[in-house]
DNA sequence: ATTTTAAACGCGACTGAGTTGCATCTGTAA
DNA sequence: TTACAGATGCAACTCAGTCGCGTTTAAAAT
């Protein structure tokens, strides 16, 4: 019975553990920030399939072991955790190397809202230029 | 010589005056929700090409007519109005009805950011159920 | 250990948004 | 009226992401 983070993080979210999986979990892992399709393919050990990774990369959404980043690139990203109804954090991406990170902290609006409007959730991306390439 | 606004608005961005962006600005005027492609394309009187619309809509982005917004459906929406680094201004898209409109008032944030990072445009989307479904 | 089966994988074809090259046309200013 | 930069239309293209389907495999049942 093995005891690694990625096979607990499977096993946690009752998902399947296929070799690809593991070294998809793996790879999250080992970033701190969110990961491009690009990204995740060339980080794989060999070349895989690009719906094989695209749908566990939906499966791993599913599940909420990651969540979808849109930065406004047009390329969505991925990165561990999930964002819920509830969980309004932000993402930065830096307008220089093009790294997207998750922030910590919530997100407070001030805007005029109608009083039939219903807000559910917030999403916030913050742009700037990151503490790596400020240096 | 004509006073008419969407003329008005095409000479002061100084912008060729041709009867497609006539009718283009026309059908913004009209619109006080964003719109997409495919709303823009629908509402014009003769079906244009995909190409002629792209492009006046890029030119009238970068004449700050115009603003783009990305809703996270991966489907790009415009309206009047510029939208520059000053200007943070929210917009709000209805989970219910896909309607998309800019917000007043500004967001303002509640996050760690390390003393490197250098904040440039904060651009927000909130989701939410619009008064219009509310009712 | 062997069988079973639902789910994962790989391949190829497809979709849909947006872009680009190029020939033709037109708004504007000389 | 002419000249020409820029607008239009068409076709071909790119690129992210999806889907159908035949094959393989993880994991559970026997
Ligand atoms: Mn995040
Ligand atoms: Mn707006
Ligand atoms: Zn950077
Ligand atoms: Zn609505």
């Amino acid at each position: 019975m093995s005891t690694e983070l990625q096979t607990q993080l499977l096993d946690s979210k009752g998902l399947k553990k296929t070799p690809i999986r593991r070294e998809l979990v793996s790879l999250f892992l080992q970033n701190s920030n969110a990961l491009s399709f690009h990204d995740i393919q060339d980080g794989m050990s060999s070349k895989l399939d690009k719906s094989t990774l695209y749908r566990n990369l939906t499966s791993f959404e599913e599940a909420g072991l990651i969540h979808k980043i849109n930065d406004h690139s047009g390329i969505a990203k991925f990165a561990l955790g999930q964002q819920d109804l509830s969980d309004d954090h932000a993402h930065f991406v830096c307008d220089n190397c093009e790294t997207v990170s998750c922030m910590e902290g919530s997100v407070s609006i001030d805007v005029k809202v109608d009083d039939k409007v219903h807000v559910k959730q917030i999403q916030t991306i913050v742009h700037g230029i990151c503490g790596n390439c400020n240096s």
